[in-house]
DNA sequence: CCGAATCCTTTCCGATACTG
DNA sequence: CAGTATCGGAAAGGATTCGG
């Protein structure tokens, strides 16, 4: 037995953890609904067919909601469902442990590159 | 402002974060050392060369250490750094929120799916 | 036993142009 | 504003073969 691995491929989750997007555009949402430019501007270096893709595939899985709002001029904004909360906390300490140590883990491969070339 | 995003990309972290097999293969050292037909055994559907690449990349993180035991016959472990260590706690939560709600994710896309064919 | 190397297919993703 | 459509290069990743 090895940790929490469950020996079956967990399908399903898999798209959202590798997703090059999920997470940032999740953590953009914390504070709040969004909308799609708002995203886009907040966002660095995401491209607007990605900011769409990620969307819609974060609605798909349930973690965002997406409603038009029948206002003039209409416009549509985007909010985490209580699934996609639970979501966030859960990614919370993975990405502060991302942000703590970026540094780290580039010195280490500094370090690996200049014993290997 | 919108949670622990930062604004820059994360670069150096994004790799580990993304990778398919990482977390996986982070979680499979949980309870020690493996040797890598004993990782290949107890994950489910890593191609051998896949393993390779995801145990190079670990080891050049700094999440893991690979070590040459000069025994006969010699052998390899892979076992997690302490840095590897802190990094399995902080993805745990996010790893048992996957699998906790796998079967709520495909809910949610059968749903969505049904709604717009 | 633990890989490296090659081949080949699939998927990702940015750039660009267009739409209600 | 909030997308959609299409293209093409880049990267991922499986299968297979070979080596120490």
């Amino acid at each position: 037995m090895s940790g929490t691995h469950s020996g079956r491929p967990r399908v399903g989750c898999r798209p959202i953890l590798e997703d090059k997007w999920a997470l940032v555009v999740v953590d953009s949402l914390a504070t709040g609904a969004r909308r799609f430019t708002e995203l886009k501007r907040g966002i660095d270096g995401i491209s607007q067919r990605m900011l769409t893709v990620t969307l819609r595939n974060l609605e798909r899985d349930g973690i965002l909601l997406r409603t038009v709002h029948n206002v003039m001029p209409p416009h549509i904004t985007y909010e985490l469902t209580p699934l996609g909360s639970t979501f966030l906390q859960a990614a919370r300490p993975m990405m502060q442990w991302a942000e703590a140590n970026v540094d780290r883990v580039e010195q280490a491969r500094a370090d690996y590159d200049s014993r290997a070339g």
